[in-house]
DNA sequence: TGTACATCAGTGAACGCGCGTTCACTGATGTAC
DNA sequence: TGTACATCAGTGAACGCGCGTTCACTGATGTAC
C-alpha cells in the first residue's frame, strides 16, 4: 500500500473534526464538502472514501462535537462531588465567554432551533448528544433533583441563545447572572 | 392604472404573510424567492417590485411574525392583570402543542440558534421582536422582578426548543411541566 | 370624442454561482508467479 | 530476482440542480391634447 495502515483513519479524523468545527461556527447547513476537505489538504473527490454523503458526514460531526464538549466537561469536573461539579457546569456554560464563542461551544446552544427541520440520521445524532448530557446532569443531581436535569439544560442553553441575540453588553451579561442564580436555586446548590 | 391603488400594497402584505410563514417553519434560508411568489399566485419575476432582496424580505417577515405572535398575545391577555397574563403566557408558550407546531410558534423558539449567523438586518429585525416580547413581560412582572424578564423569555424558549430534540413524548412533557413549575416560582404566581 | 403616449404590476426566459455528487484516471506500493 | 497485475487513497473535470437576480417585454388602463 501506498500509505500507512491507519493512514485512510487518520484521514477521516481529520475531516471529522474540521467539520465538527464547522457544524459549530456555521451549523448543518454552513458545511460544505468542498471546503471540509480542503481545509484538510485535500480535494472534494476523495471525501466519498470516507463518508457516503454529507448527511452523514454532518450527523457524525455532530456526534464528534457532543463529544469534545463531554470530554472537556468531564475533564474540567474530573474528581467533584456532584454539588461541585453542578455548580462549576454553570459557571463555565452560562457565562459571556460561551456566549461570545459559539465556534467552541456547546452544540445545544449553536444548533437547538434548526436541528428539528435536518434529516433523520442527523436529529438522531443531536438527541444522542442531548441525551447524554441529560445523563450527566442526573448524575451530579441529588436523588429528589433527578428529573429536572433536561428542563435545567433548557434553561442553560436557552440563556446562552437568547444572550447571542442581544446586541447591549450589559443586558446581555444581566440575563446570564440572573440565569445562573435560577439554575443554582434549582439544583439545590444556593437558597 | 391597471390595478387598484391598494393593489400593490395588498400583494406586498400577502408576499409578507406567505414569508413569514415560511420563516416560522423553515428558518430564514428555507426560505424561497419563487416558492414565496408561487404560493401568491404570482411568479418570481415581479417579487423585486416589491422588495430589494431576498434578505429584505427575510428581516421584513421576521418582523411580520413577531407582530402576529405579539397581537395574538395581546388578545389572549387582554384585560388581565400582570399575574393573571404571565400564567396565560407561561401555559400558552410552555406546551406541547407550541413544541409540536413550531410553523405556528414563537420566532424565539424557532429561530434562536441560526439567528447569530444572519446578516444584519435580519439580526435586527430578531432583536427588535426579542426586545418587544421583553417589554411585553417586563410590564407584567412585579417591581422588584422587572430585570427577569429576558433570562424568564430565556428559559421558556430554551424550554420548548429543546423539547423538540427528545422523541419520547413522556420525557418532553415532563421537561415542559418542569419548565412552567419553575417560572411561575421565578414570577412569584406560585410558591 | 378620439388618438397617441405614459405608467406600472406582473411575466418568464436567461444568467451566474455554489454545491453535492460522479467518475475516469493517477501513481505509489503490495502481491502472485 | 524480476515482471505483470491488483489495490486504493486521492485528483480534478464534469454534471445536474436549485436559487437569487436581471431584464426585455406584456397588456390593461389612465392621461394629455
Amino acid at each position: 500500500m501506498r500509505y500507512s495502515d491507519t493512514h485512510k483513519e487518520e484521514t477521516r479524523k481529520k475531516v471529522l473534526k474540521a467539520a465538527a468545527k464547522a457544524v459549530r461556527a456555521k451549523g448543518p447547513d454552513g458545511v460544505g464538502v468542498a471546503e471540509i476537505m480542503a481545509e484538510v489538504g485535500l480535494t472534494h473527490g476523495g471525501f466519498y472514501a470516507h463518508f457516503p454523503n454529507k448527511e452523514a458526514l454532518v450527523a457524525a460531526a455532530i456526534d464528534e462535537a457532543f463529544g469534545q464538549s463531554g470530554r472537556r466537561f468531564e475533564r474540567l469536573t474530573g474528581g467533584m462531588d456532584g454539588r461541585e461539579a453542578l455548580s462549576t457546569f454553570v459557571d463555565l456554560y452560562v457565562t459571556r465567554e460561551h456566549r461570545d464563542h459559539p465556534e467552541r461551544g456547546c452544540p445545544i446552544a449553536t444548533l437547538s432551533s434548526e436541528l428539528p427541520r435536518q434529516g433523520q440520521p442527523v436529529r438522531e445524532a443531536y438527541e444522542r448528544g442531548v441525551q447524554a448530557l441529560i445523563g450527566r446532569l442526573t448524575r451530579w443531581l441529588p436523588d429528589e433533583r433527578k428529573g429536572l436535569a433536561a428542563s435545567l439544560l433548557a434553561e442553560m442553553a436557552g440563556a446562552v441563545s437568547l444572550s447571542r441575540a442581544i446586541s447591549d453588553g450589559a443586558a446581555a451579561d444581566q440575563l446570564l447572572a440572573d440565569a445562573r442564580r435560577s439554575l443554582k436555586l434549582r439544583m439545590g446548590i444556593v437558597q
